[in-house]
DNA sequence: CAAGAATTTTGCGGATACGCAAATTATTTC
DNA sequence: GAAATAATTTGCGTATCCGCAAAATTCTTG
């Protein structure tokens, strides 16, 4: 059905947990910027006695001073934690065959994934076959974080926004939209239409 | 050409600093989840007594009992601090109609980006014509951090990707790809091939 | 509005984090 | 290879965190 093939992983961390070690991540990003102690001292506020117990990790530190040393290191939280710590997965592809897609199906839409074997991928891309005819047939609209696109291949849809006049696409058309607004796509034709859908689920920051 | 239309936006935050307030995130967040101290105290192994000193302001957590409440709360950490203060630009929409999208010309692709005036949006969305016929053609093969995804429309195209033997995608087929391998793209008739391309290009982490 | 339950806040004691300064270890220089 | 310098680690005292249990507050319910 499809297949994804991969070149090069690392292996696999604790998971959910914030951080499997603050310290080595930290240890690490300070030598990369050839930082010693007392230099990220003085960068922080953070005395180098705390820095070093941080990092050979007899100390777990209060959240005012990570927050200083994320300041020093003008760097993020997130990105400080993960530091030398992420598991990539090089080189990876994966193909889907036209008609080969996973295919789900709902009372409004039938869709098809592509390459949704693909764990690490933020979006997922289907082609999507608008079945509904009319805007009754949505018992509510769809709405939840992230964002989408769609781009109509044949026949004509008529997308409907929570905030917005509907808009008529026609095939080439393209249309992006805040997926937190209830939306939903409706068939302005007999025959289904197809659109290629890139949905995002993310938090839009 | 194009148009974006946007309905509601928050006034931007203090930027790079990690948190405005710790406290008011976490308990933004679980008063949306609807969890009582109690409940999050149980749930995270930290007394409810800390939880509401932290939500309070009166207390600077350690980095223990951040963690233990990220994972109570089945969260990381960048999510819980930046709860609530998200700038968010809501209910935003962009629509391009066929063949009005910006146009980028490279020697070997001529990329037609669609809804490229959305800022938010962490993909790209384009169509490409695929001009070049051979691997000749390309100097070196592209490589940046981020991931790829094709979807073919018209025409057959071959993929070249730095670790695996070429592949050959007929009108249908998708394919994605982490971007880090070098790639290239070429049409394998005298028509140019049009494909569907969503480019994300961020690190994979 | 009073009685009851549930949720949040406040004392308090023990444990721990943090900065200062001294001691140890690593690096450089002559 | 010894002396000097730089970098990191180790006592130690104070300030702060954190959990337990009791007090205060808010929310139900008759």
């Amino acid at each position: 059905m499809w297949k994804t093939e991969i070149r090069d992983s690392a292996e696999t961390a604790p998971a959910a947990a914030p951080a499997p070690s603050l310290g080595a991540s930290l240890k690490a990003m300070r030598l990369d910027r050839a930082l010693t102690l007392t230099a990220l001292a003085t960068e922080s506020g953070v005395s180098a006695a705390t820095l070093s117990r941080i990092e050979s990790g007899q100390l777990s530190p209060t959240f005012e001073v990570i927050a200083k040393i994320c300041r020093g290191l003008g760097t993020g939280i997130e990105e400080l934690l993960s530091y030398g710590t992420m598991k990539r997965l090089a080189g990876w592809r994966s193909l889907t065959r036209a008609g080969d897609g996973r295919v789900i199906e709902t009372p409004h839409y039938r869709l098809e994934l592509l390459c949704d074997d693909v764990i690490r991928k933020p979006y997922l891309v289907f082609r999507a076959e608008i079945r509904a005819r009319s805007l009754d047939a949505f018992e509510t609209l769809q709405a939840h974080p992230g964002q989408e696109q769609v781009v109509v291949q044949s026949g004509r849809v008529r997308v409907f926004t929570e905030h917005y006049a509907p808009v008529d696409l026609a095939p080439g058309d393209s249309f992006a939209f805040d997926s937190a607004m209830g939306h939903a796509l409706v068939s302005l034709e007999a025959e289904p239409a197809i659109v290629l859908w890139v949905c995002d689920l993310r938090e839009t920051p």
